[in-house]
DNA sequence: GTCTATATCGGGATAGAC
DNA sequence: GTCTATCCCGATATAGAC
């Protein structure tokens, strides 16, 4: 692996881990065992390899987001698709993090978070949309747009309530966020039958609660 | 009113706007018009200012929660309250703007704000709990968590999120996280009553949505 | 209580040898 | 490409005069 390479994945490894603003160039290059000045040879300073690092998340929620599918789909297909989504902005958490910390920092990270939420709310629209002509989702038209932000934000801002709270390992998380998506949606789609239950169980296997 | 006082005052300011992290000790000298050597006379150093408004901000809040009424209202009332909470919240609302940076940088504030969030979350399975009794409320048991999860999830989270979005003032910001939580609670309502209607639009008329 | 001046410390950045 | 050595700067912290 080369090292640019290896810098990249090495700082997002210590940027989930510790937050962006506690990491520093030296954290880097020492946890590489590499020196500062060799750091600087590849990445003329942190800005730099933020952006590098945000380039390609952008492009892959990206890839997944246009792959998401309106058509008419089973409730578990949904989901797993959303598992899919959770997971990769997982793989970036520290970008949601401290968004506005970081969008003040870094004016492209500014640009593109923007773009990027602006993204999947469109996305989730045209889904819904479908879904409601479909008789899928019991849902006013008027309701809609705000439908939309409270999946969104569950999305992507339920981790970090979540750490708020206790540090759960990656995949528990994720199905944590899931299980709230369920009982976001539910009372409002149309079905009662062994699909929901069965994704419901599913979920809930992997769930950690405080009543554990 | 005395240095201390003022020191409180316009710290929280600073750091609603821009931000913990990003405003210096010089800044808020500064910004008083007083020397940092002064500011070191009163606090010395900027976690004793952060840890003071932090110890402010829990009682404030402590005070209103405890003041939450289980009894059964009318959903306006319940509504007001729930304003008021959130009035409250974006008073401090820089220490939900990067939390996990904040618990990192100051234990106090990391000690506080899980059991800030416990006794939110406390709160809100009673008050719930009763209004299932009641039959005001149609939730089942095992997803009261997940449910409550949800609304403390959009209570101190979805701020950050609409700022992601776009500047809003503090008014319509307010008024569109309580438009979330009447799009979220209201299938699971049981009442299609005038009140609600009128709710409903009183929320509507002081929100923004990107439609406007 | 408040100021000015200064010390300290840590992270960001670069020059030059290998 | 990589290292060592060093510089620079901004934020924190303190000493001592007024």
């Amino acid at each position: 692996m080369k090292t640019a390479q290896r810098i990249l994945a090495t700082s997002l490894d210590l940027f989930n881990e510790h937050g962006e603003a506690s990491v520093t160039s030296v954290d880097i290059a020492n946890e590489l065992d590499i020196s500062p000045g060799n750091l600087y040879y590849h990445f003329k300073g942190k800005e730099f390899i933020v952006d590098a690092l945000f380039e390609l998340h952008v492009s892959q929620f990206n890839e997944l987001v246009d792959k998401a599918d309106t058509g008419s789909l089973l409730i578990e297909e949904r989901f797993y698709y959303l598992y899919l989504l959770l997971e990769k902005i997982h793989l970036f958490r520290f970008f949601y993090r401290s968004p506005m910390d970081l969008m003040e920092k870094y004016p492209d990270v500014q640009k593109g978070l923007v773009k990027l939420v602006k993204r999947l709310e469109a996305k989730l629209t045209e889904v819904m949309e479908q879904s409601i002509v479909r008789d899928e989702l019991k849902l006013e038209r008027a309701d809609l747009p705000a439908m939309v932000e409270l999946v969104s934000l569950v999305i992507l801002q339920s981790a970090q309530y979540y750490q708020m709270k206790r540090r759960l390992d990656d995949q528990t998380q994720i199905f944590n966020t899931l299980a709230l998506l369920l009982n976001l949606l539910m009372p409002r789609m149309a079905l009662s039958n062994e699909h929901l239950a069965n994704l419901k169980q599913t979920i809930a296997a992997h769930t950690f609660t405080s009543s554990d």
